[in-house]
DNA sequence: GATTCGTGGAG
DNA sequence: TCTCCAAGAAT
């Protein structure tokens, strides 16, 4: 099978079966780009409302430019790696300054902006520009390790080097937004990780992996990420209406989102030990202290987290206590917050 | 090159 | 419950 045939037939079986959505109706870069970010390492159906909402919210770049950070988190809640949000508006800053608005055109151009990588550079460029470069996702790794029937470990450098080159050998020169669209689709729908559909495979007679029987092998990926166990001890200050929230820092996760304050340790402590860790003045501040009912358990894709919220009410807002603010509940409901600190706000505030 | 960044869904 | 993954990028 030559190349044209390749990209002819995918294209063809693109056609017929490609999905009805909203970043595939726009040449515009900027509402491109966005789908780009928001869909890394992330599935369409998890994705298209964020795309929505963040069309609406900034129909512009400008728009995006000019939003607080904090708005841009609060409407990116629950999509996860909110670095992609930060480097993302970030960018839009940086085209509206530098570039008077107008978006990078090229493959060269575009990788060197924060938060596009290899891939969103040659998504964006292939699909609003049509140049003629090759995206390298899960998709096409899947796809053609089982075509081709190659066994490289694709978590290394050698083999993003050997698929890159491979999928820009297949492109369609003519057409390279359509084929690049239509290779992800086709991985996404028809050459899936579990249970391929083989038996209406428009490439079943010339798939290595098929021929073979390899395709639940392929593609062959040795990483096995280590799930690092952390026990979260939070404190739920409240006083009347308010809440005290703190903003997570630099240097792990949930960097720019809000949550409580909170004690880390490397096992589970009780109420007594806790209060003992409690560098807070409360000497003079008449509270009452409540227990956690039960304990959260939250999983990402490289932690796993154990938390327990203990709920303090106070008197009064105490005068001084580093990191803590009080907000309002209306004012919390606007803050980025975890999905974990919004699950426990909906069960006992919201 | 290995690690670190979320969350939800499938099997 | 466990594993893997889903249109990756930054450090």
């Amino acid at each position: 099978m030559n190349q044209d045939t390749f990209a002819s037939r995918l294209i063809e079986w693109y056609e017929y079966h490609k999905r009805d959505l909203p970043w595939r109706h726009t040449n515009d870069p900027y509402h491109i780009w966005l789908s780009e970010i928001i869909l890394q390492q992330t599935r369409v159906k998890q994705g298209l409302p964020y795309y929505q909402n963040f069309v609406k919210a900034f129909p512009t770049i400008f728009d995006l430019a000019a939003a607080p950070e904090q708005e841009v988190l609060r409407l990116w809640q629950g999509l996860g790696y909110y670095s992609r949000a930060r480097n993302m508006q970030e960018t839009a800053k940086a085209i509206v300054n530098q570039q008077n608005g107008s978006f990078p055109n090229s493959y060269i151009a575009l990788v060197k902006l924060k938060g596009i990588g290899p891939y969103t550079a040659a998504a964006i460029a292939s699909f609003a520009f049509k140049e003629s470069v090759a995206v390298l996702d899960g998709n096409v790794f899947r796809v053609l390790a089982r075509l081709y029937g190659l066994e490289t470990d694709i978590a290394t450098s050698k083999a993003k080097t050997l698929f890159s080159t491979l999928a820009n050998q297949l492109i369609s020169s003519d057409s390279p937004d359509l084929y690049n669209q239509a290779i992800m689709e086709f991985g996404a729908i028809q050459c899936t990780h579990s249970s391929p559909d083989c038996l209406l495979c428009p490439f079943q007679q010339e798939c290595e992996a098929f021929l073979t029987g390899r395709q639940n092998i392929l593609p062959i990926k040795s990483k096995k990420t280590v799930i690092k166990n952390r026990f979260f001890h939070y404190i739920v200050f409240h006083v009347q209406n308010r809440i005290a929230m703190r903003l997570r820092g630099s240097k792990d996760i949930w960097q720019g989102l809000y949550d409580f304050w909170l004690s880390e340790n490397d096992s589970i402590l009780d109420t007594d030990e806790l209060v003992k860790q409690l560098d807070l003045d409360l000497s003079d501040t008449i509270y009452t202290i409540k227990a956690p009912e039960k304990a959260y358990t939250h999983l990402l894709s490289h932690q796993r987290i154990e938390a327990r919220f203990w709920h303090i009410q106070l008197e009064e807002v105490p005068q001084s206590q580093e990191g803590l603010t009080f907000y309002t509940l209306e004012e919390v409901e606007q803050l980025p917050k975890p999905i974990l600190i919004n699950k426990y706000l909906s069960e006992h505030f919201f």
